[in-house]
DNA sequence: TTGAAAGCGCTAACAG
DNA sequence: CTGTTAGCGCTTTCAA
């Protein structure tokens, strides 16, 4: 594989020239550019990243850092990977995969290794150690998330608010006054609290408050065994529910099955539907899922984009907020008696809405 | 941060002292080793991956190169990547991922950059460009899956053939005698043959002779909707059937939500499993899915063994097959009018299965 | 057992 | 506009 030197000898230039037209760094003669650029393709030259990197004290790799565990947002995570991958790669970065504990630890060994320029940290917890380590380390980093304390950090989220507003209001708009909310929960391994779990459930009080229904609220954890208890729990504290907002894609089909069993059909007696699962997930159950889309493939290419952003120097990227779509399925409908024509058309997709 | 020539420095020995002890690549005295090491401790050292990267001529980075497109395996996918990514750090490798399209072009360029010590390719084609392309930059390389030519090829594999024989035998040991296939399939933009899917129709009719059991074989694509399409096709021309195997996990709802729809009841009127999906979505499913699930986690941490024990030389790992387990779910049961009983165990885990 | 020194392939002053 | 040159931080002969 030829180097620069080769393709300066090539060309007759020196090995400077070359770099500034690679890097388009300094004016050129047309000319001579020409002749460079010939000998390269001659040579077949392809510019060795290692040494660019070493030279440059940039290495054009950003990490993805992701929890450890197996359990948490499985379906999704995928599309956050590959969204940032992809939109790493038309960044012309490559993306590399760290999956490291909450504490801060292991990050900090890997950011020892100045092997990246920057880091996206995805599944943020309100207060991270990672956060304190990468500050620290004083290492550029974006957040798929959001901690408590956001002052000087760039982030991309998921309005969690205006995701369950959509939720509630498809709800509404079928005639359901009594809705319930079920949260997903996490309190293990020093996970201190997942933020769209955490900040849901006030969302999902206020929501109730302005529309006076009396709010119930459940948890469950990331499994179907957990949904069936939820749905247990359900009929036992509010047999009158007619509606279910369920806060974890993984519990959505045991609730519905938990119910079905003890002879509520859904949507007939009872309408279910799930907050921020993938459209692949909510597809699979039976009957589909109405759901509020997690828009994963979207936040995980805008959070890379903001990172690079920051890399790159020019502006540092605004933070801001992605609301869900609602995509309907059919495990929500009118409620029994209203009367109401099912409502059966798929929204707009929403803009990106800019946040201070 | 502090660097090697400062630690040598400190140490009072010089720079190349130190790099014998971080490499253990030559013999040091007790003495001076404490002293050294002592040195990086207190300074804090960590060794600067790309300087290494250049001076050795190994990044110690592999990459994991998977298809572009959003469709396939998704639910899979994301163990694949987590999975890799652990091996890899294990083996204090990093990886990055390479999304790219199946003929080899963007993998070229990627290659040519000598970012990367090695290439593990998942979703792998009887005939896979990307392996010529490998093969012609001559990087070292294994795959998740294999090409039908498998001379001098370093792979992982599912086991089809074993994973079938698996639902088919706990079919039949339902007592169930008319057992339809409904086949994976795909056939666009260059993707010449999935192994699996190509694999398995052969598989399944092999098996079926020997058991006289008449074959049906249908199609169906990577969508909930293509599932109830093949339900309706599977009524139409076999509605003696009693059983199905599903060869793709995002069809199987659909085809159990369609037989529901006209009537049957599932697993009374017939059964129905999934070949290969992850537990996951066959826990989702509504009755929950009986499936031979596809050891993802496992695949890609073989594979990534396999690639490293390739790069750090020792012995050219033996390509395996691994067979899926059977995770019994409520989609299958005895046939009707069998009276036998709910077999409700779980199989123990295969062991890998060595190949010559 | 240790040290000196020549790179790895490229970037980025600085000089012309 | 182009060339010279000094590194980037580490590995790795080769010699001591």
């Amino acid at each position: 594989m030829a180097t620069m030197r080769e393709v300066a000898r090539a060309a007759g230039v020196s090995i400077a020239t070359v770099s500034f037209v690679l890097n388009d760094t300094k004016p050129i003669t047309p000319a001579t550019r020409l002749r460079i650029e010939q000998a390269m393709a001659d040579l077949g030259f392809r510019r060795n990243m290692v040494a660019r990197a070493l030279a440059s004290r940039r290495s054009r790799i950003i990490a993805l850092v992701c929890p450890f565990s197996e359990d948490r947002m499985a379906p999704t995570a995928r599309e956050f990977i590959i969204g940032a991958a992809r939109a790493a790669k038309e960044a012309d970065y490559h993306l590399v995969i760290w999956p490291v504990g909450n504490d801060g630890d292991a990050l900090a060994t890997l950011l020892g290794q100045k092997l990246v320029d920057g880091v996206l940290l995805m599944d943020v917890q309100m207060d991270d150690a990672r956060v304190d380590v990468l500050r620290q380390m004083d290492t550029p980093f974006a957040l798929i998330g959001r901690t408590r304390d956001l002052s000087g950090l760039h982030y991309i989220d998921i309005d969690i608010a205006a995701s369950i507003r959509i939720a509630m209001d498809h709800l509404a708009g079928l005639g359901h006054r009594k809705i319930a909310f079920v949260n997903g929960w996490q309190e293990h391994e020093g996970v201190a609290g997942f933020g769209p779990y955490v900040r849901s459930e006030g969302d999902y009080r206020k929501l109730a408050e302005d529309r006076e229904i009396k709010p119930v609220v459940l948890h469950c954890r990331r499994s179907v065994r957990s949904g069936r208890d939820a749905a247990g729990e359900l009929l036992a504290a509010a047999p009158e529910t007619t509606a279910v907002v369920v806060g974890d894609e993984a519990a959505a089909p045991g609730l519905i099955a938990e119910l079905t069993r003890r002879g509520r059909t859904v949507p007939g007696d009872i309408s279910v539907m799930s907050l921020l699962s993938s459209v692949d997930v909510a597809a699979m159950c039976n009957p589909t899922l109405t759901t509020v889309t997690a828009p994963g493939t979207e936040l995980s290419r805008l959070g890379v984009e903001a990172l690079i952003c920051l890399l790159d120097g020019s502006r540092p990227a605004t933070p801001m907020l992605r609301t869900g779509v609602l995509a309907l399925g059919e495990s929500t409908g009118p409620v029994r008696g209203s009367g109401k024509p099912r409502q059966r058309r798929r929204l707009p997709s929403t803009a990106p809405t800019p946040r201070g």
